[in-house]
DNA sequence: TATGAATGAGTCTTCATTCAT
DNA sequence: AATGAATGAAGACTCATTCAT
């Protein structure tokens, strides 16, 4: 028999390798050979694995989105007050970049190309509207359903802008944390000018 | 018998059809016979005018960023109060997406693609540059300084943020519209918080 | 401009390399590079003409088949006696071995490729028809409609049995030659047999 | 605890998947691994007991044509008539189709591949001369030498032929015993022809 | 005895570039 | 000025083979 047991160590190896090669080659410059190089495997096992280029693609935004995920239900309890829950999902949102500086770079290349490629869009939908109902629903708790709403639309748009342009200006994990701040305070002007 | 003074007509052509088909295929999909096509041309004339695709991206990002530079620049004289200005430069900024939805698609690729295209890149900061200090210097006419440097930052960041997430999720017009409305309050409210 | 009217010189030249390729290598044996090679062209020049590896295929069976249809037409006429008809038909079948020997093992590669492909299975079955009805409807005009119907059978299976066996046994021209006689012999003998 | 005297059971297990597979997918896109899948086990036993996927071709090969030959044997003694020996060996040629429909499509495949392939050509030529020397000794009990080989040699090439156009016919089996019946009736015309 | 993970050479295909006309 | 035929490097994918277990 076999080495056994290998497959969930490959899928995050080749997921891995893809995470850093598109960050820094691009979707585009990315190739089958960048992530099996980059992963200290063959190109045959990409197939192997996920069936193809596509797949791994697909399985590394699906990574990506659960990491995403994951990170923001560590930190949440019942417990938590709204305020703070507002706070951490500030927090996982900037989050993976700190630990990661490649997964930025990996995600807005994703979103890119979710614009031609119905699958990825799919994702990428996923997540947006989880950040928006995730946010919804905290404010919810601290004003009205409309102004909830509206207090989601617009710190759902600064949390994405301030880390755009943070991307693409090529920032530093200090600028980062000081988007990430920035988008903290706009979400405690949001609760002091729409709150009860 | 050579046609005289071809060059500007083939050049706007061109370009014309890469906004075309990088907003309906990608950077990725797009081919220089995709292009060639929907300019009714042929693909040698690519190298002849741009000297490769390349060129003919660089050549196509460059107008995208003066077509911004002048649908402000149109609208803004020497008397225009620096809060009509900056109304002015929110919707320079979400302008060119109501003439033409493509350039927003292709606009976002052309950004994700900057991050491993040094001139793309160099490019893209110009523009984003711009818009901040385009900001700042109207901010810096009704506030302290300080106080307009954190202005344009947040502005920029929920301008580019508003805009990116009606791209991302493939809005319509009105939507976009809608986003506009909500840059310009935000703007706005900017103003009467830091404003004298 | 560029050369012009290649095309059809360029279809024919990768046609021609495609059936030697064959005859050589088999239609296992064969690839891209094989055909382009013999050819003295490039690889890519197949995408260009025939849109890939299967199109090239499909339509060298097109051209063997057509051979094959106008190998026959030249030699009949409106005035060749039902008799003359069947022993030109016969010829006709085995004709293309005489003036290339190529032909007749890229023949049966397409034939046994065709159980596992519709399209070459389609083409292969109107000519398996075309065979059955030339033969029978000269027989027809020397007999009864059963007898036709009986004799078109079995002398088509005498000639492609005798070509078949002489095409595995790697029979030279005069064991080809010597096949055709046999099968003329045997086409007489069933109008002998249940002509009028 | 190593199972004993596996192999037998393992050779025949794949060699009746290698047919199933030849005969659904030609010998092109037959490969290791849907040989091993139909065989229900794992693709490294065919090099384990067939060196690989060539010797399990062969193996195959020599399977069908020992089959064809105990089909042939199992109804011959020594008191059998010239005359239905005759009858026997076109029985035993169609023989196989009738419990396996696989098995006609499989022999094609083998064929045509025989042109390019020497170890199959050495195989196949054997069967071809079996089947001629098998008739050829049957027909001379009741003809001259030279008429025995002529007969031989025609209705060697009418089984042929008949079974040919009846595998790429795709027929079902009433057409492979119309076609038999046929064979058998010319076996007989030959023998009133030529018989003494 | 048997597995199936892993490899990597080989195939088809795509596409930017070149260049004769 | 403009064409598009032709190239060939580079990409994704397939698959027979190997081998540790």
């Amino acid at each position: 028999m076999p080495k056994v047991g290998m497959e969930p160590v490959r899928r995050e190896q080749l997921i891995k390798a893809t995470i850093e090669s598109v960050a820094e080659l691009g979707l585009q410059g990315t190739t089958i050979n960048s992530i099996s190089k980059k992963a200290g495997l063959s190109s045959g096992i990409i197939s192997h694995y996920f069936g193809g280029k596509q797949g791994l693609i697909e399985a590394t935004v699906r990574y990506l989105l659960s990491s995403l995920k994951y990170s923001l239900m560590a930190q949440v309890t019942d417990t938590t007050s709204p305020q703070q829950r507002l706070m951490y999902i500030v927090e996982a949102n900037f989050a993976l970049v700190q630990q990661r500086n490649d997964t930025t770079r990996t995600w807005l290349s994703f979103w890119a190309q979710s614009m031609h490629d119905p699958e990825l869009h799919r994702l990428q939908n996923v997540n947006s509207k989880r950040l928006y109902s995730n946010l919804a629903s905290s404010f919810r708790q601290l004003m009205s359903v409309e102004h909830a709403k509206l207090a989601a639309q617009l710190s759902a748009a600064m949390i994405d802008g301030l880390w755009l342009r943070a991307v693409l200006s090529q920032s530093d994990k200090d600028q980062f944390k000081h988007s990430e701040q920035l988008a903290k305070q706009y979400v405690r002007s949001l609760i002091s000018q729409y709150g009860a």
